[in-house]
DNA sequence: TATGAATGAGTGTTCATTCAT
DNA sequence: CATGAATGAACACTCATTCAT
């Protein structure tokens, strides 16, 4: 009983602490947030922040980690859907709405990128990968389910169609995130689906 | 005659740190590039590269200009043709072509997300501001060009079809980045500009 | 409790601090004596100095207004004692043997003359001039009550008065401080005392 | 004849560096006065500098080691003048007019007392207590002419009276070059040999 | 010999991390 | 465990000095 007080005493400073340090990654990058932020932006004092995690790169690591987690379960919503293109859309609101609450995440996935060769010898990028492979696959399962289905073309390799769906997510996403993340970004899933069914061809 | 020697010597020393710069930065991004790395790379003394750059961030700064600027260049290109989407592929390749030279500029154009606030107070945001507006605003003409002549969809705002283009392109480099800038990106145009066109819903 | 042991700490370390770099800045001068010597000199660590203080200025402006508070405060002694000239003496004995102590004080104060422009635009400057004018301002008090008492020349301007007093105590102070800050300053005063109401002339 | 034309360039190129130097120091101090804020100041490159002089210790020597053999010369003037005070009052007048002169020199002999370490090592200590001690004497020497004539207390050490004059003088000096070295130096002379003579008592 | 750019050792300062309380 | 101060390695930048032209 005192150890089950004990643990989710601890959970709920190791969450107050990523909460934090998501805010201060975002708001000032993985180099100019320091652990001095960190730790004030949680109300903790510095030394305490070691007792959750072993160094700052885990403390960003394990942010990813946990957006990573929370997004593969919105991947899984509306598995009752029938129509993969209506589930696709549905998947994608609940991922951008997801996305506009925590905004800096996706401004820290970007920012990855520059942490290729850094955090390449960390488990970062190994769990980045993975998660990007994880997306990969689930997205052309669905484009080959529409295809299947004959709902989409079947002229064109499934790898296109796929990068063409991702990449007008990540586009919106990224552009969004330039823009300083507004609201508004959940509202921009149908256009998503549109424009990747119809095209800008005249008819 | 002296000077004009000793004025030759100053570029070449300035291009080759710069050069060395882009792909120390493009390795390493911003922070973890040290300017001892940007020297060794330029294959000279630390102090010089003070002798053309007033401080770390001026030489970023320089960098995105030069990028910049030479992308302007390119996107003047081909104004003979008439065509507005065969204009816009053509120039497309040209700008992927000098991106594959010059891989890393695009991380580091996507990596300053992150310095947003850092790199506010000074003039960098500014400038990729500006750079960035051109291109949309370039964009716009081009489509709205191709709405008139009757070529794109005119049932769909021109910021939309807008937004899909650039869209496109940027999550194409986004991912290419991602990937490490592999060989192929010119390649990509033809697809890119085959999906914006007819989209992925079959017939 | 915690608090109060943890504000003693600090206080002594701040105090160790400004010790060692007197010491430090009176052997070496300002330039010449490097943080990790002050740091050295006081047993801690280079980090630590910022913990206390700013930057480097501000020890050494710390250290002067250090100074300056003590000596002022030294310059109300004796306030029972009404001859103007007795008091003067013995307080100008406590002031030498003040100085004998932190000898490297008056070193410091002398060399600021260096500083003069580089200082301006901080605060030392103000501060010194300040702590001068108070001088300057004490002394006359003395010399006017000793000429309304008939004890000194009315004759002579007060100001040519005051600036001999106190030019007897620089002189002498700066004559000490050339020669190595040797023992036995403070049984200077009386000769000062004697020679500036005498003069030298023959009887 | 070449030689003797080349000769008169050296000369010519040394004084000046010699003069922009003493500014230089003068204003900045020694560490802060730069090699080439020194060069700018003489209209010459840094380079050249190095031409003249082995480093800036020599520099700032050689500026030294002028302005005392000027101030000794001029210690030997009026020696036709048979009363030692009327002697001596004379040359205070031309030293001090040479000073206001060349103001900054005073402000960087006060300020060598922080280089007492440092120079040490160096011949700039010797040649400064070599022209210190010369003063010494010199001062000596007149006083005893004047109390052997019975122009001055015979009831009070030599070495008292010597530093009661040199004081006067020092703390003049030092007094004007706190002060900024507004014109006017030369006007004390009078000043100090009065209250040297009577003193402050009341009659 | 004048030049001015290259050099690289040296320093103030920062900050992730440790540790005594 | 929380705390917050101590630590010291690391780095951007300076500037006296050297050297090719």
């Amino acid at each position: 009983m005192r150890d089950a007080v004990r643990e989710e005493s601890r959970a709920a400073y190791r969450e107050a602490i990523l909460a934090a340090a998501e805010r201060a990654f975002g708001r000032l990058g993985f180099h100019d947030a320091k652990m001095a932020d960190i730790a004030a932006e949680a109300g903790v004092a510095a030394g305490t922040v070691y007792n959750y995690f072993k160094n700052k790169d885990e403390v960003f690591a394990s942010i990813l980690e946990r957006g990573q987690q929370r997004i593969a379960v919105i991947q899984g919503n509306h598995a009752e859907i029938d129509d993969p293109i209506e589930r696709t859309r549905l998947r994608l609101r609940d991922t951008f709405a997801y996305l506009e609450e925590h905004g800096v995440l996706f401004g820290m996935f970007v920012r990855l990128g520059g942490f290729t060769d850094y955090l390449a010898k960390r488990a970062v990028e190994d769990q980045c990968e993975h998660s990007y492979t994880q997306g990969v696959n689930r997205t052309q399962a669905v484009i080959r389910e529409g295809v299947s289905r004959g709902q989409l073309r079947g002229d064109i390799p499934v790898e296109d169609l796929t990068a063409l769906l991702m990449g007008l997510c990540d586009a919106t996403m990224f552009t969004w995130s330039r823009a300083g993340c507004p609201p508004g970004l959940a509202t921009r899933a149908d256009t998503i689906i549109e424009l990747f069914l119809r095209g800008a061809h005249a008819p």
